[in-house]
DNA sequence: TTCCAGGGATATA
DNA sequence: TATATCCATGGA
């Protein structure tokens, strides 16, 4: 499916890599799409990614931690083709094609969901843009010295404090590697960080430590819910349940699918 | 239980 | 064009 050449790494079937669509899906802050090339930092590193007529180039001075990052190990037709059994999913997979749930730093992550916290995309990616450019790197390190009133000045409002109190929390010990944790546990753990609710929670654990029974549940997929149920369940935790219990281990990749084909077609685009 | 805390985007009047 | 609402979490 792709190969590496130097600081490249060309993608052969281009079918399920669409870097608009990755960019669009709601996991990434820092990227910025481009026709004629794309780039995307994560961690302290970077790439740009240009489509052409037959591949996907990916120029990186790191390109394993690129394949490793965009998951490219992972056979998304099968995973389309297994969802396409549930009838809402089938229309929705077939408009995402293209779009890939990213293996993402568990840090900045973290960092990244916090700031996102009811906020909108644009001023998240403002705030975190200010956060590493202030910090100088994308590590514990970097992060460590920086106070609340820094985050303030970033713009993160509120959330200052929740950031300054996980950074603290990380750097004097709380580990963050959660790769070979369960997902309840895991889910636990995050949920002992300020700043960290159920909803943040399983997008740190999808997007950085690709647990995929996780299905987050914003006012979109609540929207989704009640067009697949007509009950009166609206708490996030009971929605978030009962779509795992649906959609089992592709449970995160369905909440991809359906939030995309949702959002950008502006299904229910009217107040609740 | 209910309210509020940035601020940018989006919906509504 | 002006105003209201949305957004997810924690704390009062």
């Amino acid at each position: 499916m792709y190969k590496i050449k130097g600081n490249s790494i060309i993608i052969e079937n281009k079918e399920d890599f669409d870097i608009r669509k990755i960019i669009d899906s709601g996991q990434l802050f820092r990227a910025e799409y481009k026709i004629d090339g794309s780039i995307i930092y994560s961690k302290n590193y970077k790439c740009r990614v240009k489509e052409e007529e037959d591949v996907v180039i990916i120029e990186t001075e790191k390109p394993q931690y690129f394949v490793n990052f965009f998951d490219l190990e992972t056979d998304y037709k099968k995973i389309r083709e297994a969802l396409s059994i549930f009838p809402e999913a089938k229309e929705a997979c077939d408009f995402g094609i293209g779009i890939r749930i990213l293996k993402q730093d568990p840090l900045e992550t973290v960092i990244n969901f916090i700031v996102s916290s009811n906020n909108n995309i644009p001023r998240i990616k403002k705030i975190v843009k200010n956060i590493y450019e202030g910090a100088g790197s994308v590590d514990i390190e970097g992060l460590k010295t920086l106070d609340t009133d820094f985050f303030l000045r970033a713009g993160a409002g509120y959330r200052a404090s929740y950031l300054y109190k996980t950074i603290r929390k990380i750097s004097e010990g709380f580990d963050l590697n959660l790769f070979d944790v369960n997902t309840p546990l895991a889910r636990n753990q995050l949920l002992e960080l300020s700043g960290i609710g159920p909803k943040v929670a399983d997008c740190i654990l999808l997007f950085a430590f690709s647990k995929s029974d996780v299905f987050p549940v914003d006012t979109w997929i609540k929207k989704v819910y009640s067009n697949i149920y007509q009950d009166n369940i609206n708490s996030i935790i009971a929605i978030s349940a009962r779509l795992v219990d649906r959609y089992k281990a592709l449970s995160g990749y369905a909440q991809q699918y359906l939030f995309y084909y949702y959002r950008e077609n502006k299904i229910f685009g009217g107040q609740r």
